[in-house]
DNA sequence: TGACAATATGTCAGATCTGACATAATATAA
DNA sequence: TTATATTATGTCAGATCTGACATATTGTCA
């Protein structure tokens, strides 16, 4: 499990349901954020790909430096819409926002 | 272009940005628009592969009937989060979502 | 046809997400 | 090392989404 994957996953801020599991997290929520994660990692390449900062970007999308950071930290108060809009905005097409959460 | 696509499309419950294009909507934001249809559809799909009614599977999501309407619909007020976690919820895996938004 | 089941639409209070800001932490180069 | 650039973290008001409810519409079957 690697790191960005682990710190998203131990993150005390995800609300969990009532399912008790690894870390109270049930096995639809951990394929989710397992899935968010994915999203995310899937924007920093596009990002460095593009040569862009991460303030760069923000302008981009008319968005901040700081929700960038957390798009593409996995953290919880970003959204898949977020990062799907995001990734469409770097050009990205369904094919490779597909092979991304796979 | 099949009749949820042009309803959803067509639908004036959109915020939309400032590029003009087709109905107000860039590109971004139509492709946007499509891979959610294609989730929602997916879930109609997995939804009646389950022999269940839109009542059955909110009790099982904690949600309502209007909502799963709304999701299966496209409806804007419904999130690519909301979805995924519906189909996750039904059982489908990473590959099956990739795969619907291809 | 009528009765019933299933799905769709409209609304809204409460919950969640977002952009923005400040500031901290980390990288990179001189 | 010190600057400077880049990335990360915390917070919050305003925007958006959600579940719930009422009700309308559509489907199905006798």
């Amino acid at each position: 499990m690697d790191k960005k994957k682990k710190k998203a996953i131990e993150s005390k801020g995800y609300r969990v349901g009532s399912v008790d599991e690894f870390l109270g997290l049930s096995a639809d929520e951990m394929e989710y954020i397992e899935l968010k994660l994915s999203l995310s990692q899937a924007l920093t390449k596009h990002r460095k790909k593009s040569k862009l900062t991460q303030a760069q970007l923000a302008k981009r999308l008319k968005s901040s430096q700081s929700r960038v950071a957390k798009m593409e930290n996995g953290d919880p108060s970003v959204s898949v819409d977020l990062l799907i809009k995001s990734l469409l905005a770097l050009g990205a097409d369904k094919n490779s926002i597909a092979k991304a959460i796979i």
